[in-house]
DNA sequence: TGACAGCCGCTGGCATGCAAGATGTTGCCA
DNA sequence: TGGCAACATCTTGCATGCCAGCGGCTGTCA
């Protein structure tokens, strides 16, 4: 099952952070509501109620309510008042928006890249590795293990930018994105190996310091896997 | 009175958008705070009860737990649990995260600029307009005049790029900016006069259509300012 | 005098209850 | 048959209450 605290909730103000705690019901109620939304289980449009889900949870609404109230300011719930939380509805332009901003977040990150950095390459060798063997494993059921590498390639390169801001930004930006790839990403075998050369070559630029060539290989990469995308949702 | 809900409210998940209506509990909690730990009366560091601001406004603790909620996940608070609320510390590299972040999309908007466009040409205008007219009535109360106009200005930009998501990051940015630059801001009337002087500038050359010309000039507009308020806070 | 154990008061977490807005439905009347 | 008013029922908004952590204070003992 893919868990929605593997990448993403160590973005904004996931509740939750400091672990090993008893779990707070509002901790529960958010990251069982987010990770239906982020995998397509709360369709985009649907009315969600705080009663219903508090009745499943074995919980008051009161934590329901508060998770939902922090979905919102991520933007994946839309509350109206006395009515009920809907499930945002995913706008036309939103996957590109959402490439715009990534790219331009990642980019520059990758970009502004001087010299090696050891602890980056060290993190990124390992996603690599963790999608090869998501890759050898694939039997469909694990196909979630690619996403999950892939989300922590990606975010280790904005990660070793340092900007904490810029993490933060980049963190909601994919969750949103995964709520919309959920939809239909009919990934072959092919691509992925793909994906995982274009990640080494990413990589190996980085590697060498050369920022420059780093951005332009993020650039293609994701305008790559973009219009992939776009033909799967046609 | 400054007001919290000028440029920053349309932002995010902030609740009360729909105006006209009878101001639930909660928006009055979320507006309350966020005034206050945006212009410094809430100072960084501040461990805030929601049992006292509740009292203070009349209303239950329930509304002003959600509105710190919702004030964490915009980064403005930290949530201790049973310990209290603490207004987030600015970190010594805030000012210079927050400018790379927010040169990084103001620029881009900018730079993406290739044909005139009436509208943000309006709105652009407008705002100068508003600056002259603070710094014409300039009572030293009534400087947030100009703060108020400045954010219309350098928004108006990103909200004609036209992608909601970097808008609503970017609200987030200046929000924490406006919360740092509360601080320490010394600026002479020639400043200001000076700011409206490079305003214009970035209007004619959008005006223009020339995207690259703007991008350079807010650049160094944005940059300026910075350390202008750098040297303010030492 | 210093260290530590225990207590006390304060904090928030969450369940619950009540009230009011919103909606869909029903039944009356023209 | 069409329009509308009153109702039933859903929803959330918010107040309240109880309880469990956490910290500071105090008193005791070495």
């Amino acid at each position: 099952m893919p868990s929605v605290s593997q990448a993403g909730s160590r973005a904004a103000g996931s509740p939750g952070r400091d672990a090993r705690r008893p779990v707070s019901a509002t901790t529960t109620a958010y990251r069982h509501a987010k990770e239906r939304l982020l995998d397509g289980r709360f369709p985009a449009g649907q009315l969600l109620s705080e009663n219903e889900l508090a009745r499943e949870l074995g919980i008051s609404r009161t934590p329901v309510r508060e998770a939902f109230l922090l979905l919102e300011a991520e933007g994946l719930l839309e509350l109206y008042p006395r009515r009920g939380a809907l499930v945002t509805p995913i706008s036309p332009t939103e996957a590109d928006d959402l490439l715009e901003a990534r790219l331009l977040t990642e980019a520059h990150c990758a970009g502004a890249v001087t010299a090696p950095d050891p602890a980056l390459d060290a993190a990124l060798a390992e996603t690599i590795d963790a999608q090869r063997r998501a890759l050898a494993d694939d039997d469909r059921v694990e196909s979630h293990l690619f996403t999950v590498a892939d989300r922590e390639f990606h975010r280790a390169i904005v990660v070793a930018h340092g900007n904490p801001i810029l993490t933060r930004q980049y963190d909601a930006l994919r969750d949103r994105q995964q709520r919309i790839s959920a939809l239909a990403t009919a990934r072959s075998r092919e691509r992925i190996a793909q994906f995982i050369a274009e990640h080494g070559e990413i990589a190996a630029a980085l590697g060498a310091g050369d920022g420059q060539r780093a951005r332009e290989l993020v650039e293609s990469h994701l305008r790559a896997a973009h219009e992939l995308a776009r033909g799967a949702r046609r």
